[in-house]
DNA sequence: TACTGATGATCAGTATACTGATTAATTATC
DNA sequence: GATAATTAATCAGTATACTGATCATCAGTA
């Protein structure tokens, strides 16, 4: 008998549900209103000032429909600002606002904390050695998914 | 500089992505229109005829919102049957019906091969070693959730 | 029987994720 | 410079997941 425990795809379901659960108790308890995946997002036009929509999304591996509204939710509550891009009027310029840099700040420890608590059963060697084996699943299934994560083209940029 | 690949709660999500996409393009090219929410649903109703939504939602770990419009989408296919429970009129019992019971068996080479592909960057050693972490850090952390597992009291069952 | 609390199911509302289509603008080609 | 192909963004529609509320029923108690 097939147990769900003996199926990746059962445990990667159940796995990234803990984790936003754990995400949402951590941040609301610190006073946040942000879900995991805004926080991604502010996360990086914070780190890429002035990126357009389609490259956010491959940067943090989210569908293109799926940006639009995170990006919506972002600006309703004055984290980020889209204006249209002068070089090319079909794109969206995104930037953080003062705000939005003030709270990426403030949550921070917050999301840490998410993060070493979602692995919290597993001793310091495991935790890395889950980390590795997902990255290295990821990598290998990464074009499989309708939104792939992309390289950022480096140009300017030396933190590779 | 915090990389998105060193928060598990990152990889969690992309992984968990990747495992939908396979499972979509494995059962479609199969010729079935089953998401995996609604096969693991189908599937434990076959292995436990009778059974209530909200044990159901335990055995698989879905918010008991979730169960509500899964089962509407199974019956609507006419793969499962939902009646009034005569022991207790709140509850609706849940039995698989022919055809959900051909499906699910026809379905299932699909459903093993996208569990496949899920994990084929990895050796075997290694697949066995990230479903050991993954199966101990969602233990860890089950009751984080709103929709954690739930054993099934196993009165009369004997595959503990 | 009336009351209280708990439980199974559902509903309204919100936020990811996706499919597939559309619109507007850019790039490539002739 | 007109045309075709491509691209950035959005929209309509569907399916998870969740929060919080409601309704009907059940169990326990006075």
């Amino acid at each position: 008998m097939k147990d769900n425990n003996d199926m990746p795809g059962h445990l990667a379901r159940r796995f990234q549900q803990i984790a936003v659960a754990v995400f949402h108790a951590e941040v609301e308890g610190a006073g946040f209103d942000l879900t995991p995946v805004q926080y991604a997002a502010l996360a990086a036009v914070s780190t890429n000032p002035g990126i357009d929509q389609i490259t956010l999304a491959g940067l943090i591996a989210y569908d293109r429909t799926t940006i639009t509204g995170v990006v919506d939710r972002l600006a309703q509550k004055g984290l980020l600002e889209r204006r249209a891009s002068s070089r090319d009027r079909r794109a969206r310029e995104l930037q953080i606002t003062e705000e939005g840099q003030k709270t990426l700040e403030a949550v921070s420890p917050a999301v840490e904390t998410a993060q070493e608590l979602l692995v919290r059963g597993l001793t310091g060697d495991e935790q890395r050695e889950l980390m590795r084996l997902l990255r290295k699943a990821i990598a290998a299934g990464n074009e499989l998914s309708r939104a792939p994560l992309r390289e950022i083209s480096t140009e300017g940029s030396r933190n590779g």
